[in-house]
DNA sequence: CGCCGCCGTAAAAAAGGTGTAAATGCGCGC
DNA sequence: GCGCGCATTTACACCTTTTTTACGGCGGCG
């Protein structure tokens, strides 16, 4: 799943603190929308349906003032104003106006980024996206949620089933020789107790295969290990 | 909705400044409570319910960092950070550790009260309407008023038991493994207390399970940890 | 066939983790 | 100071998981 590109609109007229915001911020893996006026700079902010704007006061065709009060009325996108000026008046009508953040020339990129982390932060609330998923027969894993189904009922697995069965879906398909699974699951100190191998493997069959003595996924290399196929072949 | 007076909570070591914040607060409609030790300003954070916190970096009784990420593990509570150190390294440490703003001391008034300002407008921005309430089973919990029911019965929760169940929701479906639950709740010296852990997993059930002996939602996986599930599936 | 290595299952014993209640101690409000 | 709620700690019965043991089947090979 790719995840998606988060988008700023940076309104800035000086070009050398364009590049540098602009730079700062595409490392951070966004994408940059950049304005030397404050009338793009709206219709940027209308049209780009960014994640976040960065806004520079200090203008020269207009008041970021009512750059700011214009956007409110219709969104609630973060701002973070930049400014040369310093005066504390300027910082109140700054975020009184609708600012989230207010920040005085010469800032460092530490923490202009560390701002915006902490601007986006507050918007994403959910949207935690599923973990990677895999599949074979009607079994279902998750493994970031560490959950097994087979159907739609739940499967439970004990810490070492689970653990043998990741080990198994990493190596999907691949074969897997005893000692190499006594040392993944077991640890180094148990690579001869080979018994262990094959009750757990049982275990796995038992749970997971439609018929447990007919095993269709969980397969046998007699006398080298065992191999886990997704694709029933029969 | 009848208007109610917002909550501030104040964690600050001098004393010349909490009159100061509290004053300046108390002008703009809040109601304040003050702490000067950060063990008692999460208990606060807990218990007071609070729209915003205030929290002095440097208190002499512990990690003001350690506040942060102890405070995000179960609270979205808006902070704002107040410190004497200007260096950027320790803005973003605050920053990114959960903090939604960051005032150098010395600071006025004015730029205090506007950076509340808007820490709080955004607060209502998302809170409208947002969905804070998570349900399993017969089992309500409104995050933003910090309230639980089962059924339509109100349901006292202790500070620990609260910041317990904010964690399983705020991984519902996941499992938690015992130290990391340890790690978030208690904090990182008593990641080996294990017995905590079993107590109130226990008193949760007992206050939320619609049979504690035999819970439907609260499930342990044994040697792993624990687990919260939505949906119940025998 | 009879032996043997390898495998699968079942079920015991051993180890270790869990649920619960109840005692203790601490801080806070009255 | 007293009572109360909460966090902490302890103790013990119970349950799950792991390990161990036992037994029977399958297939190759002399």
């Amino acid at each position: 799943m790719a995840e998606q590109q988060p988008v700023a609109v940076l309104v800035e007229d000086e070009r050398q603190i364009r590049r540098f915001v602009r730079t700062a911020l595409e490392a951070e893996g966004w994408t940059v929308h950049e304005t030397d006026t404050l009338r793009q700079g709206l219709i940027d902010a209308a049209t780009r349906k960014p994640d976040l704007i960065i806004l520079d006061l200090g203008m020269p065709d207009g008041d970021g003032m009512e750059f700011l009060h214009d956007l409110r009325g219709w969104s609630s996108v973060p701002v973070i104003v930049l400014s040369a000026r310093v005066g504390e008046q300027d910082k109140i009508g700054a975020l009184d106006a609708g600012a989230d953040d207010y920040l005085t020339k010469p800032f460092g990129v530490g923490e202009l980024l560390a701002r915006v982390r902490a601007a986006s932060r507050r918007r994403r609330d959910m949207g935690a996206g599923m973990g990677s998923i895999f599949e074979f027969g009607d079994v279902r894993v998750d493994l970031s949620l560490r959950t097994v189904h087979k159907g739609d009922v739940p499967i439970h697995l004990t810490p070492i089933e689970y653990r043998l069965l990741s080990l198994l879906i990493a190596n999907s398909g691949k074969v897997l020789i005893h000692r190499q699974i006594l040392r993944e699951v077991w640890g180094p100190s148990h690579t001869d107790d080979g018994h262990y191998v094959r009750v757990y493997m049982g275990h796995l069959r038992q749970k997971l295969e439609r018929d447990p003595a007919q095993p269709k996924h969980i397969l046998t290399e007699t006398a080298v290990g065992y191999r886990l196929v997704q694709t029933a072949r029969d």
